[in-house]
DNA sequence: ATATTATTGCAAATCAGTTGCAATAAGTCA
DNA sequence: TGACTTATTGCAACTGATTTGCAATAATAT
């Protein structure tokens, strides 16, 4: 709790019982909007969708969350984690499994081979998961 | 045309005015519906975006086309290379460049650590380019 | 306790992409 | 060539995800 109040605290933000619940909520799976809405009221926390799309692009800009996106138009929310890391998602059930990766040599490969100055990838694997398989 | 005509065939497809239209519209940049539809108003040709997607799916099942996305919730199409490649978008501009890569150490690596049976990848940069550095 | 102002929730809008269906036009075959 | 079959088109209307405007509400500072 007070990591995030301090973090919220210091861009002028509050911390609020939605902002609470919704952080509960987060975890170190991606998930859509829609997940998090159906998990806040399982606990009988109902919250506007639009208070979960706010509140979650608040907790990205802060570094308290990530936003990520698979094949279709819907993002993804997870804790933002110690660990850069990225994801395979199983084509068969939809299950996401964290793969954690070195990448410093293919940066170092594309830094080399591009004019461009580059802040930042995406990369997300797509497959099979044992049982899909 | 008479690859693209040959493709169609293959799988009970007809070569259309807008097929055809479309595809000479299509570079290896990648763009967006919105983006073919107005190079193609440029050149008189009107055709409605739902035949646009239609299209567009159907060449990306025939492997003619590559379809994309990056940080939005829009969907990107390209000519489908020879060459698997991905690409660098600059956050300043927008302008889109190819980035060849040999992956396969990386993919290797992948597949080794994970238990999922790895089928396809995303990959994509973001960073500026030499203008807007 | 009060004032200030960030935050919430509702309704309505937007944006990208999809679906249903009747009208049209490729390709086929006599 | 001309009739026929059926893939394809275009319109209208719809969906699903996300955003915006705004008045009501609730955190924090004084």
């Amino acid at each position: 709790m007070t990591s995030i109040q301090a973090k919220l605290a210091a861009h002028g933000h509050r911390l609020t019982k939605p902002r609470q619940a919704i952080f509960t909520v987060l975890s170190h799976q991606p998930q859509s909007v829609l997940e998090i809405s159906q998990k806040l009221s399982k606990k009988k926390l109902q919250i506007d969708k639009v208070t979960i799309y706010r509140t979650l692009d608040c907790f990205v800009n802060l570094g308290l969350a990530n936003k990520t996106q698979f094949k279709d138009q819907t993002f993804f929310y997870e804790l933002a984690d110690h660990k850069h890391h990225h994801h395979v998602v199983c084509e068969g059930c939809g299950k996401i499994a964290d793969i954690e990766l070195d990448e410093a040599e293919l940066l170092q490969k594309v830094r080399k081979n591009s004019p461009f100055q580059i802040k930042s990838h995406h990369l997300e694997f797509f497959g099979l998961c044992q049982k899909c398989h």
